[in-house]
DNA sequence: CATGAATGAGACTTCATTCAT
DNA sequence: TATGAATGAAGTCTCATTCAT
């Protein structure tokens, strides 16, 4: 039981960085506001934590790795393409919707500061437009999205408008309702794959 | 003359900024690299300007007014909502290509930096998605954009996916070439636009 | 059995404490250092010593009473100056032979840090420098060494002399083979004694 | 006169540092005393030095650089290797008899700090090293020193006597008046010559 | 206009020591 | 005895801003 106190420890701490992170932003939060939201001493923080640095980090990895397995999952499991980006749009909305805070520091603090936490996670970021362009291109081969779009250009526009959706809802410029959250889920790959599939097979379709 | 010359150092000290906030960051430049790059002593940035955050708003409101201006002009003059769209993207890429330094200063430190100057520049920005909105709702009125896309929702993918083209090419992810550049405000544009237009519209026009 | 197994450890902690405060210095030496040297728990170092002084005054004050043990021994049972000077110069030099990092330690975390540890430990230390003294002024009074020589000035000299040799080994500035301890045991002694030595006396004895 | 307010200042942070450093040890200054000591801000010690252990740095280079250059003085100019010894030694003890809190802070900090700044400045402290050893070799080689003893040697103890000597006066350990530094500079160099003296010489002379 | 010396608040990090188990 | 989690005081360095000249 000392063991498992010790692990609530270290977690009251990250999840109180969280929460200072997402309130007052990394660069204004001090490490005497985690230490005191998570009601443990200011030592206590680098017993469990090399710096202020390695909080969010940890923070950034543990999370970014869920969503890179989810992103895997959904290209192994699902059938067209958009299923797939679909399942990943959703992935991401349903992490906000789980825990707005986190993906707020994880968008704000690294994904979008890329002169600073962005350059040290470039390595795992790039995995997740990988990922993308992966969908994208077998999709391209298979004759089920319009070539003349550059793959890796695909997987910029599809993760700067769920970025900057998300932003949208952290920074109350736009709504967020659960049905917002919903429709969001649909309309950012409808919208983004409306454009990417070919236009004949649509016609077709009528 | 005397006049012309204080133009000219503010000026100077200005464009040195630009330099100094692009090649280190907005938080890693302290004021005294601002001046040494700008060949002035340290106070008298302060003789023409409060503080170092009102150069960077200067900075940017400067250039986001060319920005709103140009959309105005577009959506007063352009007529299909593809040309319109088409121009503000080509506005903005064309602004990266002429001045790369500015731009990335104003995307890393502003436009995305929601936490900071993106909060206190929130009203400005806002403008820009406002023109957006209209010109996409407007387009649903006339029956050229599927109603059951938000106006507003759309306006976030659009400059959630020039944004980060641009992140692209300032960090370098994604190739940054002249043909990049042209070939960037069609697609753009022709991704988003494929996806919002109807279908029915579409396929009668072919 | 149990109480042998405490002293044990003690000695563990102390011994692990010479090889780290000999290798980082006592100023960087954490007692976590320690501890992990000798393979013990954090605290537990607290349950055998007041505190990270308490260490290093007790490692030096036993090695230093077995000095001044050596010297007033000397001066009991030697005959000439020269040969109970002789004695002491040879245990220090054996001292260092025997265990270089222990030496290490009480010179330059003690005998040379006049500032801090030195002053706590200038009593003892003062001790030294009088059995010096002491042979010296009785060897004035036999004749056998000049008188124009404060004993006090004299002491300076010897140990002044000895520690900068150790320090010469410890720091490698000077070579420190089997050999070089050999002659350094006579040649302080011869050195500093020539000069000592009454002129007469040692033309007569040719 | 700008000019010359701006090097007083620097130089009244040094005067400061190393009243303070005398006063409380390096490691126990903070660099809040010692702006304290010299009446400034404290950010100003920062304008001027880039950390603390620089300060101790410059301390040291300047007066070190003073003795190298009256030791190499000493050699070319004087004739017999006692008068050459024998300036040396002077020139120590009137630095100190001049400047004791300065004499005290390089050697307590630096030349008998091994560990710390002795390490940084060893390439320093070991000129005034070969300065002697090239004094008693060259004695060697003109028949005026005994050849038994290794001029590095020679040179451990001449300066470890000094040391020891400056020590004893700056933690008063043996009296220093103004007759003591007199016998001083001539009794540490008589002690060593007389013993590295060639005897057939000596009892020539008799 | 121009200079750059002067100011001082603020934050991270370290680590000896204590204490509950 | 033994563990290592928990505490919190202390100090260096940074840098935006002010001000005297």
């Amino acid at each position: 039981m000392a063991e498992e106190r010790a692990v609530d420890k270290r977690r009251a701490i990250l999840d109180a960085a969280i929460r200072v992170f997402a309130r007052q932003g990394f660069h204004n939060a001090r490490v005497s506001d985690v230490a005191a939201e998570a009601g443990v001493a200011y030592g206590l923080v680098y017993h469990y934590f090399d710096s202020k640095d390695q909080m969010l980090n940890e923070l950034f990895s543990e999370r970014w790795s869920l969503l890179l397995d989810a992103g895997g999952e959904a290209d192994r499991t699902l059938g067209s393409p958009r299923e797939k980006l679909a399942a990943i749009a959703g992935f991401i909305v349903e992490s906000y919707r789980h825990n707005p805070e986190l993906m707020k520091v994880i968008i704000v603090e690294v994904t979008r500061a890329a002169n600073s936490f962005g350059r040290t996670h470039l390595p795992e970021i790039r995995q997740a437009y990988e990922q993308i362009e992966k969908i994208v291109s077998d999709a391209q081969q298979a004759g089920e999205f319009r070539t003349d779009v550059n793959a890796e250009f695909a997987s910029m526009l599809f993760y700067g408008a769920i970025e900057q959706l998300l932003s949208g809802w952290i920074f109350e410029i736009v709504p967020a309702s659960d049905e917002d959250f919903e429709h969001a889920k649909e309309l950012v790959v409808s919208t983004i794959c409306g454009g990417l599939e070919p236009r004949p097979a649509e016609s077709l379709s009528r």
